[in-house]
Order: C-alpha cells, then structure tokens, then sequence
RNA sequence: GCCCUCGUAGCUUAAUGGAUAAAGCAGGACUCUUCUAAGGUCUUGAUGGGGGUUCGAUUCCCUCCGAGGGCACCA
C-alpha cells in the first residue's frame, strides 16, 4: 500500500528526491502522510523563490490529485506546517484487502536471496546454568534469525559454545580440590556450578588458586590426558542438559561449534600473524596494535602462550567467511562486551577478514534489584528453568481458571505456550539499550501489552472461525462480497493489516529494537476493537458476514505469523 | 582518569528531525443472560538541568548532573 503512493510521489518529484510516507498516529492527518514538501522548501534555491513550504504542499497535493488513478484516493489535503496527508477510499482499501487476503506469504520478501547471515547466539559456557542472561541473548538471536529467514536469507543459527579457556582449568582445579564424583554424575551442571562458584570464593583467601587454575588450562591446551578426560565429561554432559533446556524453550541452532574447535588453530594463526608483522610481542604478551582505529592493542596471545578469547573469534571469524561465504554476522551479545567487538572488528580489518558485515548486535544488561550485574561467580543469578517454570505454572493456573473443561493434555500444552510467549515476549517488546532491572513481575506480565494478550487475540479470532464453520480460503474465496467491509474497525483493521511487511523490514534494518512486536500488539489491539465492536457470527447479512469473517481469517494468520517470527506460539484456545 | 551505553508519567517502555509526546502496569469510574473479561470504554499523570543548530528537537551538537558497563594477560 506505502508502495503505491511512493510510486506516485516519485512520478512527480525530481528523480532521486528523498522521499517516504509515515501512517500518522491519528487518523485526522491521514492514512499517510509525507513530509516531502517541506524538505523540498528547505533545499537551497527553494527560499529565494518563494517557495513556502506550505504552498510547495499544496501544489503537491493538485498535482497528486491529477496523477493518481481516479477513485483511488477518498482525499488529499496540504496541512500546516507543509505535510501532505492522503486518506485512501474504502474502495482502494477493499482491494488491496483482498490481494493480502489471497496471499499465502504475505510479508514475506526476497531481499535476502542468495544470502548467508550468520546469527550468533545464546552462547552459553558449559558446565554453568543457563541463566536469566542467556535467556534475553537467545530470545532476541532467534527472533533476529526468523525475521532474516523470512525476508529470505539463508540463515545459520550458530551457538558459540562457550567451551575453552581459562575457566576449565579453574573447573579442573576445583574438581580436583573439592569434587565429588556421584555429584556430578546425578546432577552435572548444578554441581560443576557449585564448584566453580566455589572456587571463586576461595580465590579471594587464597590467591594461589588462580595460578593453579591457570596452570590446569595449560595443561588442557597441551593436550594433558587427565584433564582432557575430565574436560570431554564435564562438556558432554553439560550439552545434553542445554538441549533439553533449548527443546523447552522451542530454540534449536543449526550449528554448535564451540571454541575448542579453533583450539588448534590458535598455535598457527599467532604464529602467522607474528611472521605477517601483523602481532608483536608486547610486555610478555602476543599483541595487535590498533593505533590507527585508536583502540588499545589487542591481545591475542598471554605471556604464558595460552590464547584468549579474542584469538579464537579470529579464527573463527576466518573459518566462517570461508565457510559459509556469508553477506553478514550478526554477534549477539550483551552490551559489556562492546570493546571486544570493536577491537575484533578492528582486527578483521586489519586482517582483510571484511567480506561479510560484521554487526554487534548489543542488548542492555540484566541487573539484579540491587542495581547490581547479576553474576554467576558469585552465585547471584536467576536460572532459566526456573523462569520458564514459574511463568509455565503461573499460565496452568490461569488456564485451569478460564477453560477448566479442556483436557489435561491441552491445558498444559497451552500453559507452556503461553508462560514462554510471555517471557519472550516482555524481552522483546523493549530490546533497547538500556539495562533491566530483574523483575518478576514484568517477566511474568500477562495482561496488557504482553505475548498472552497477542495469543488471546488470536485465540478469540480462531474462536470465532470454528463456530462459524469457516472454511479455510479456496478459489471461489476471491468472488467474495469485500465491498461489504466498510465499518471504521473493519477499515482500521486493514490499513493496519497493510503495515506488516514495513514493521517485518524495518526489523531487519535496525538491530536494536523489536519494531514487530511493538506493530503486533498495535495490531492486537485494533483487532480487539473490530470484533469487540462487530458483529459476526450473528451478523444478519450473509454476505457481509461472509466477508467479516475473510478479515478475521487474514488478521489470525498474519498475528500468527508475525508471533512465529518473535519465537512465540499460537495456539488454538487459551 | 579515558571510552561505551543510557536518562521520557509513581513503575516498565514507544516515538525514520515533524503535527495535540504513544502505550502497558499501578490508582479512579464503567463494562460479562450477545462470537473467550488474559478483553473493551472513560480517567489522573512525563521529555534530568542549561546552552546551541533548525521553519520545527525526546531525537543532532556542546556542557553540567545522574545510572550502568568496560579499559591487555577473564569470557
């Protein structure tokens, strides 16, 4: 629909005038609106001939009258200080109405033919809990990879294993110091938790355990076969935990290479880098200098030759672009960690590893009520099992409540898609930059602007089709009456409709915000209005009713869709 | 000290440089013998301070104040 206008301001404007149309938040400045017109009056030359801006609109607006297809526009008015609003007429509506209607991929687009994007996300380390942190870092990774898969990029979702370093030695050594087999055996992640959290307090007395934690890891990286063994035990256990955690969350990656799979790499590529001139030794250590993008150097190699961090994203970084030859990578990871992926990026340039984009794509942290950054050596954290658990029981009980008659199986299907919608949900709807205070109460939020109010939507909407025996949309569906949508919410509900690919691409453009799921509930709510305020199953035209129900039936798919798109299910009845 | 991110209603958040700053929660008043009240309707209430750029600033620039994070051998 924004296309079509588009189309016709570029008839009339000078080829390559910045153009665009916005849907104004009140209806009394148009279904669009453009602000073009004062833009042009702004240009240089403009002012000197007179051109006001709001005598530039109204010329405008004459010439758009004249150029668009008769009928197409219901009115076309130049309002202070100079924008051009456009108010479409239902007849324009009805048939665009009836295009999305008969469109099985609406919002679907190609922009990413023939392209790879990498999504790295969640992340987690092994052997730790996944946490309330982890839980934002997968829920917005995995939206970001549905959205891009839908404008049609090929798409890997690649879980960076948190899987080599320094911590397995430190794990290594506290094992060794405080380990109880049968502990590990029956309960593995909790208690290779315990132990790493223990050894950070006893850090604080006795400082001689960082260097022996420090001395395990090199033993590992030198290929120790003790600590190798213990190593591979800790690691396959941890995954099969995360897995059934990610199954419970409706997450899957399609790839799980960790850092120890560059492990070998690390020898080499310092090597390399050194004989290049690219890294030279600095105060002990193995070092980038980046003074030309005025960032520290970067430290690619320790004084005691284990690698960091940094070493393995280079080679990562490498493995990928040859790989999988991708247009973008997409890290996403928390804020904090900003400095690293400026120096990373600084690195790959350097390094000429600039085939793809490469993007932060940073989130603000989850602190704890204290104000504090909840962390896991300290053991002040919030699992992501027990978020899921509490929003999973808090939803049952809710469900028990509302539809007691449904069968135990369905009541707890619907509980666990709409506790999980919720938490989704509530992190998606403000994925800013601004840190979160922990907070139960909006993680469990369920009413109001909230992923069950979208899935209630939905719901009713599903509802009202299975009493009316709708059947799902054939041949003969495009013959329907849609002339007979004329009511204001029926009308709202379209235009609204017609806003769904723009809220999909401007997802894609901009990293930092979730403009979808803010679109969606904008969307529930308008939807809410039109069968709050219109009949249907009683509606006492036929026809009328016919196509009342074609606009609920195109309003649930397209919910249901973008819903699938934030990670989030839809169920039938809730 | 330097760098990054941020400051909008009591709380949590919206707003490609545009029009009367938009919601949810909480508070107050209505609304279930009519398609699910996890709903709908009405209502109280806000841009940290000071400058600047602009026809127009929550948005861009400067400065002050405040919060969080980071600053080579952690990830």
């Amino acid at each position: 629909m924004k296309d079509s206008i588009l189309t016709i301001l570029r008839s009339l404007l000078p080829a390559g005038t910045p153009v665009d149309v916005s849907v104004p938040e009140q209806e009394t400045f148009g279904h669009y609106s453009t602000n073009v017109a004062m833009r042009l009056a702004s240009v240089k030359g403009a002012k000197k001939a007179g051109a006001t801006p709001m005598a530039v609109a109204q010329e405008l607006a004459v010439k758009i009258e004249a150029a668009a297809p008769a009928g197409f526009f219901e009115k076309i008015e130049a309002a202070a200080p100079g924008f051009v609003n456009f108010w479409l007429s239902k007849k324009t509506l009805q048939e665009e109405f009836k295009k999305v209607f008969s469109d099985k991929n609406y919002g679907r687009s190609e922009s990413g033919k023939k392209k790879t994007v990498i999504v790295e996300y969640s992340s987690p380390n092994i052997a730790k809990i996944l946490n309330v942190g982890h839980l934002r870092n997968t829920i917005i990774g995995e939206s970001l990879a549905n959205i891009f898969e839908f404008s049609g990029y090929t798409v890997i979702r690649w879980n960076y294993l948190g899987d080599w370093g320094t911590q397995f030695g430190k794990l290594i050594a506290a094992y060794r110091q405080w380990g109880d087999k049968k502990a590990v055996m029956k309960n593995p992640i909790e208690a290779l938790q315990k132990l790493y959290v223990r050894f950070h307090e006893e850090t604080k007395s006795d400082p001689e355990l960082e260097r022996r934690g420090q001395e395990e890891f090199k033993k590992l990286e030198g290929g120790d076969k003790e600590n190798r063994k213990l190593w591979k035990w800790f690691r396959e256990e941890s995954i099969k935990e995360l897995k059934r955690s990610y199954k419970a969350l409706g997450v899957d990656f399609d790839v799980w290479t960790g850092e120890s799979f560059f492990e070998n790499e690390m020898k080499p590529v310092v090597r390399e880098l050194c004989e290049r001139g690219i890294a030279e030794r600095s105060e002990g250590a193995m070092v980038i200098k980046l003074d030309a993008f005025n960032l520290p150097p970067a430290l690619i190699e320790k004084s005691d030759g284990a690698s960091l961090y940094l070493t393995r994203d280079i080679a990562n970084l490498r493995y990928r672009l040859k790989k999988y030859k991708p247009a973008k990578i997409l890290y996403v990871i928390g804020n904090e960690q900003s400095f690293q992926f400026e120096q990373l990026f600084a690195v790959a340039k350097v390094l000429k590893l600039d085939s793809a984009e490469l993007r932060h794509v940073k989130y603000g942290l989850v602190r704890g009520e204290s104000g504090k950054k909840l962390s896991t050596r300290e053991g002040r954290t919030v699992s992501m099992n027990e978020i899921l658990g509490k929003a999973v029981a808090l939803a049952k009980e809710a469900v028990q409540k509302k539809n007691a008659e449904l069968s135990e199986k369905e009541k707890n299907e619907i509980a666990e898609a709409v506790g999980i919608g919720a938490v989704k949900y509530n992190d998606l709807k403000e994925n800013r930059m601004t840190d979160i205070v922990f907070n139960w109460e909006r993680m469990l939020a369920f009413t109001g602007d909230s992923g069950p109010y979208l899935q209630y939507t939905y719901a009713r909407m599903r509802s009202i089709l299975r009493k009316s025996g709708y059947a799902e949309r054939d041949a003969k569906d495009a013959g329907r009456d849609f002339a007979a949508l004329d009511g204001d919410a029926a009308l709202a509900l379209m235009r609204k409709l017609f806003e769904f690919p723009d809220a999909v691409k401007k997802s894609n453009e901009l990293l930092m915000t979730s403009p979808l799921a803010d679109y969606l509930y904008k969307f529930a709510s308008v939807a809410n209005k039109f069968y709050e305020t219109t009949p249907i199953l009683k509606d006492e035209n036929e026809s009328r009713r016919q196509a009342r129900l074609t606009l609920i039936e195109t309003a649930a798919r397209v919910l249901k869709t973008g819903l699938g798109l934030l990670g989030i299910q839809a169920p039938e009845k809730i």
